[in-house]
DNA sequence: CAGTGAGCGAGCTTCCGCTTGACTT
């Protein structure tokens, strides 16, 4: 008489199975069962001759999807067959989500299980929730599994269909996809927002004043303002009636500012609160590892991993920044103890998502446990300490007070110029004493402690400078903030957002240098091509509407088979075939005439009747007139083509494959490869 | 006659999302 409980976790398994005791049999299944072939050696033999046997989905079928289990899951699935067979039931306690109900559904199908199949959902590991769960089971819900069924075939639809496009367009072994293609997209249209970017150069004028000497920065002179970089667009032109001082002009508004008195016009002070941020997801955990411990999301995954694995956090891939009760009270317990009584706010603090596509199957990123253990009690050390930290101070401040302060904006007059100082005092800390986050700088980036001036009164001028400066391109992803932009728009998962950077450095699409994204050639002609012949693939907009049809399909308002149709039938599978197989051409940004394009398989620079290969090594933004010059007669040498292919796969299929796999990209990233390797054979 | 090399054809590449270890680089 045993029941039989499956989660996707094993630490979930091994923490359940201690609440719910004997008569109960828990186990994991490790994510997905079951899954479309990857490719040809994972059909089985008689699909294996169908024409849409490459896809896995049989579109004239009514989008008939063939499922396999994967060679790596055989033995998790033989095992949970067994033991389904010895217990009287089996309950499906994998996550309350679109995709757990995927996994529930296709365990149903792998383990043969008979007559109707019960659910088994909670949102938080307490004993509590756990017992209950285990009496309030439900049955399957096949509405939404159809819409994970439908996000799935899309993407597959999409990944495999769009591909091969590629392939015959620019280069074998690319890839194109929901996810990746508007990761590409983002990236390169900040690239080319860079490489048409002109700098402007202006004058930023400050005098130091004051008994207590502080700065003040010159905001007018005569009533006219005075240009900052708000003043100027990208093309480096001033867009309103700011005034851009010439070089002599600055030193004699500087020299001006020198020999008169100063006087106190104006002092305003407004108070101001900050609220705390809110409790860790994964996104936020990645951003934050990123800013302030210098770890990558993959890092910071891998990190967490084992943090939760040794029981110290709870489950780090969730879109939730919701706390639990019992996690809300162990978090107002430990800022009460750490920092007294008055550090917590009378009501707990409560926090939901925000985020687009959010499915809050979990709770936010925290220290396991009804209590939380504090840093030094845990035996951690080195990154696992740093991270465990991050998490326990950020969970604690969450739940406690604003930070109360006060700025302070002091107007000065000097003759005809008007200046500005802005101050800013803390009044209470709140929460800050427990955690700073290290985004909080903005507007108040040139705040300063000032003195206690009035109204009314006047101050020496003590000096005066002029600053030349340059209006700064904007700035490129890093990982850890490209992660954010993609979540901000719905586009990827928790469990994803890490691998997404993966996949595209692999494909040598971009690369990472000194922590930021820089698109490659490659990625930008890729993107060219996209953005030409599949525009709504790279528009970061195109998950949301697609979440939106996916609701829909769960709400049982809308067909799978009709969604796919419209998607597929009726859509892309037309554009696929009307796709030229023409290489694409980007034009460089203020070289005119200058063109990059792709060569059987390599990045070529081309003006007028010249060309040159174009190595990797010249940075997008960075190919001026004076660079393609060089490049067009060789003084700068091609040199290695840097994007080496960088990770293996990851490790799926035979090694059999894999050997025939790489030669393709090896050629396709670089025609100078297979020339050297050639050359040197003795 | 043996060894070499050009030329040809077949097969492969690829998606996203859910989980851990296994296994190289």
């Amino acid at each position: 008489m045993t029941t039989l409980v499956i989660v996707e976790s094993p630490s979930k398994a091994k923490k359940i199975q201690a609440y719910l005791g004997t008569g109960y049999t828990v186990r994991a299944s490790l994510g997905h069962v079951r899954d479309l072939p990857a490719s040809r050696h994972e059909i089985p033999a008689r699909y294996a001759a169908e024409p849409w046997a490459r896809l896995g989905i049989d579109v004239q079928a009514g989008f008939r999807p063939l499922y396999v289990v994967p060679r790596s899951k055989a033995k998790v699935v033989r095992e949970l067959r067994e033991l389904a067979a010895k217990a009287t039931r089996v309950l499906l306690a994998t996550d309350p989500d679109r995709e757990g109900e995927a996994i529930a559904y296709h365990l149903a199908q792998a383990l043969g299980l008979k007559g109707d199949v019960q659910r088994m959902t909670f949102h938080e590991i307490t004993k509590d929730a756990i017992q209950t769960a285990a009496k309030r089971t439900r049955p399957l819900d096949y509405a939404l599994v159809g819409a994970q069924e439908s996000r799935r075939a899309l993407d597959r639809l999409v990944g495999y269909g769009v591909s091969p496009v590629l392939w015959g367009a620019v280069a074998p072994g690319l890839s194109a996809g929901r996810v990746q293609s508007a990761a590409l997209a983002t990236l390169c249209e900040r690239e080319l927002e860079r490489m048409r970017f002109v700098s402007a150069p202006y004058w930023r004028v400050t005098a130091t004043v004051g008994e207590e000497p502080f700065t003040a920065v010159a905001l007018s002179v005569n009533g006219r303002r005075l240009a900052t970089p708000r003043d100027f667009d990208h093309a480096g032109n001033v867009t309103g009636e700011a005034l851009v001082m010439t070089d002599e002009q600055a030193a004699k508004l500087v020299a001006y500012l020198k020999v008169r008195p100063c006087l106190v016009e104006r002092v305003e002070r407004a108070p101001f609160t900050t609220r705390p941020p809110a409790p860790f997801t994964t996104s936020t955990l990645q951003q934050e590892a990123s800013r302030s411990l210098r770890l990558s999301p993959k890092q910071t995954m891998d990190v967490a991993q084992k943090l939760y694995e040794g029981g110290f956090i709870t489950y780090m891939r969730t879109d939730s920044p919701a706390l639990s009760d019992e996690a809300t009270r162990a978090a107002r317990d430990a800022a009460e103890q750490a920092y007294g009584p008055g550090s917590v706010p009378a009501a707990p603090r409560l926090y939901a998502a925000k985020v687009k596509n959010a499915q809050e199957a979990h709770e936010a990123v925290r220290p396991a446990g009804r209590t939380f253990r504090a840093s030094a009690d845990t035996g951690l050390a080195g990154t696992e300490l740093a991270l465990y930290d991050l998490i326990l101070r950020r969970t604690v401040a969450s739940q406690m007070t604003d930070l109360l302060g006060e700025r302070t904006t002091v107007t000065l007059r000097v003759g005809a110029v008007v200046l500005q100082a802005v101050g800013r005092t803390v009044r209470d800390p709140g929460f800050t004493r427990a955690y700073q986050d290290t985004s909080e700088t903005g507007p108040d980036d040139d705040a300063q402690a000032l003195p206690d001036v009035r109204e009314g009164e006047s101050l020496p001028v003590r000096d005066a400078a002029a600053e030349h400066r340059r209006t700064p391109a904007p700035g490129r992803f890093t990982e850890a903030s490209l992660v954010r932009a993609l979540e901000k728009a719905g586009v990827g998962r928790p469990s994803t957002y890490a691998s997404i950077l993966s996949t595209i450095a692999e494909r040598g699409y971009a690369r990472v240098v000194k922590r930021q994204l820089v698109p490659t050639w490659l990625g930008l002609l890729v993107n060219v091509y996209l953005r030409e012949h599949f525009e709504r693939l790279v528009d970061v907009r195109f998950t949301a509407a697609m979440e939106e049809d996916l609701d829909r399909i769960a709400s049982g308002e809308l067909r799978r088979e009709a969604y796919l149709t419209r998607f597929w039938t009726e859509g892309l599978a037309g554009v696929i075939a009307g796709a030229p197989r023409l290489s694409p051409t980007l034009a460089v940004p203020r070289v005119p005439g200058a063109t990059v394009t792709v060569r059987s398989g390599e990045v070529v620079l081309a003006l007028g009747s010249r060309t040159a290969p174009l190595s990797e090594a010249v940075v997008p933004d960075e190919l001026t007139a004076d660079v393609v010059e060089e490049v067009l007669s060789g003084r700068l040498p091609p040199g290695p083509n840097t994007t080496a292919p960088s990770r293996r796969g990851s490790g799926r299929g035979s090694s059999g494959t894999r050997r025939s796999a790489r030669p393709h990209k090896g050629e396709a990233r670089s025609g100078k490869r297979t020339a050297r390797a050639g050359g040197r054979t003795r």
